[in-house]
DNA sequence: CCCACTTTGTGCACCGGTTCACAAAGGGAC
DNA sequence: GTCCCTTTGTGAACCGGTGCACAAAGTGGG
């Protein structure tokens, strides 16, 4: 008992291992379903996609909840990543912006399914003020400080056009806000403390087309070197 | 010349430079619209949110392409990266599963920007099939192979639910496709050679939540060890 | 032409994270 | 109780990436 925490969790557990738990969370709940009763951390491994070694280590920062010779109980270690992951607690998710991905992140299942709820949709086109979607009445960008108050808000989604991103990343921030995730394609400047974690679709696709440039330029018989770039351009 | 290419480019850049390039451009545009004709590091790495000597390094595996004393030609910039990254030439996008997400990202403004053209939409369901978005005809699943070969399809975009993804993947992959960016909370099985990219919302909030959970844990007189995990859990 | 100033490009020390490989620990058979 | 088998937990080497700090290179003024 006091090794576990001495080992541990005491202080910290790396970034990595943090970015992977919900995986190994969404495969253990798929092995429950399932009736599987214990898992190897081979097996599990498989499953979320990653290094059996990787694994037990990352598993190895939350406490030594493995039986050598055996496994992982499955539920017990779903319970334990859920409780590490502060999703045993419900959270009050604002979305601001209901353009298109705002409508599509409102009415995505996976969020409800883990502890997350929508508790707020919000815009500043008085077009879509007061629509009705996924189960909630949109409200006015004004109410932004009210809403995120009245409904117990914690974590706010920014689906706004990248314009606006900053200036309501800054209300947000001043009515108390520590957690964004933002789907806004421009860098954020947030004070100290507090969390952004940003999706940018643009930017994968932009990864993406260089890795498939360079396997196309291998098929056609190396990078064109030379002719690449014509030695004098200047500007 | 050849020290240029010695040192540089001459065998891949590292993965995590990639990952930055579409952040320099896009806030080289920014400057090219604004008017400005040469940037220094330090202002570059500024609006791209990081550490000069990083984005120093980043641009150094390009090639060497800024004048000391002065800064970077923002034009040139742009031009060079942009040929880096495989954006000079235009790539044809199929995105398959038209529910929500597909929909948004087909009317997303951010890939015709860059040298991306959503060239596909497909679904399986009949309801959906010849729905036409975003100036599209959404076509049957069953079609895939050849809109694939037909409209010259190189990256596609899986916002199909999680069940359908391996499926679809395996089949994208076998009409030849390399690249693929996934939606879908699955983890995909590829051979060797194929890049998925993944973007998983549910799995970025959970990250938020875990560290939002310390900071409140903190404020409320630090994470309460002993009482939290009752010590003799047996399952 | 030379000097003072600016800014790049990079050598080097450092750090977090990954992987290997194995000792420690538990289970089950007899 | 002892032995063998399985599987965890982790020490240690390794690897990619980061950031400091500075020499090299270029500009502009006098």
């Amino acid at each position: 008992m006091i090794r576990r925490l001495s080992q541990a969790r005491e202080r910290g557990i790396p970034e990595a291992t943090v970015a992977r738990l919900p995986l190994y969370l969404r495969a253990l709940n798929g092995m429950s379903e399932r009736g599987l009763a214990t898992v190897s951390s081979e097996d599990l491994a498989m499953a979320a996609g990653v290094n059996s070694a990787k694994l037990r280590k990352d598993l190895s920062h939350l406490g030594s909840y493995g039986t050598r010779g055996v496994g992982y109980d499955v539920e017990y270690l779903i319970y334990q990543i859920s409780r590490e992951l502060g999703l045993t607690q419900d959270w009050a998710v604002a979305i601001v912006g209901v353009g298109n991905l705002g409508r599509a992140l409102a009415n995505y299942g996976g969020f409800v399914s883990r502890g997350f709820r929508v508790a707020a949709l919000l815009d500043a086109d008085p077009e879509v003020v007061g629509d009705r979607i996924a189960g909630l009445n949109v409200e006015h960008i004004d109410e932004l400080e009210a809403v995120i108050r009245r409904r117990g808000v914690s974590i706010v989604v920014l689906a706004t056009p990248a314009a606006a991103a900053q200036q309501v990343a800054d209300r947000v921030i001043a009515a108390g806000i520590t957690s964004i995730l933002n789907f806004a394609p421009v860098v954020l400047s947030v004070p100290e403390g507090v969390d952004i974690r940003k999706v940018d679709l643009s930017i994968e696709l932009q990864i993406l087309a260089f890795h498939e440039q360079r396997k196309t330029d291998r098929m056609t018989g190396g990078p064109a070197m030379a002719e690449e770039w014509p030695e004098a351009v200047d500007l």
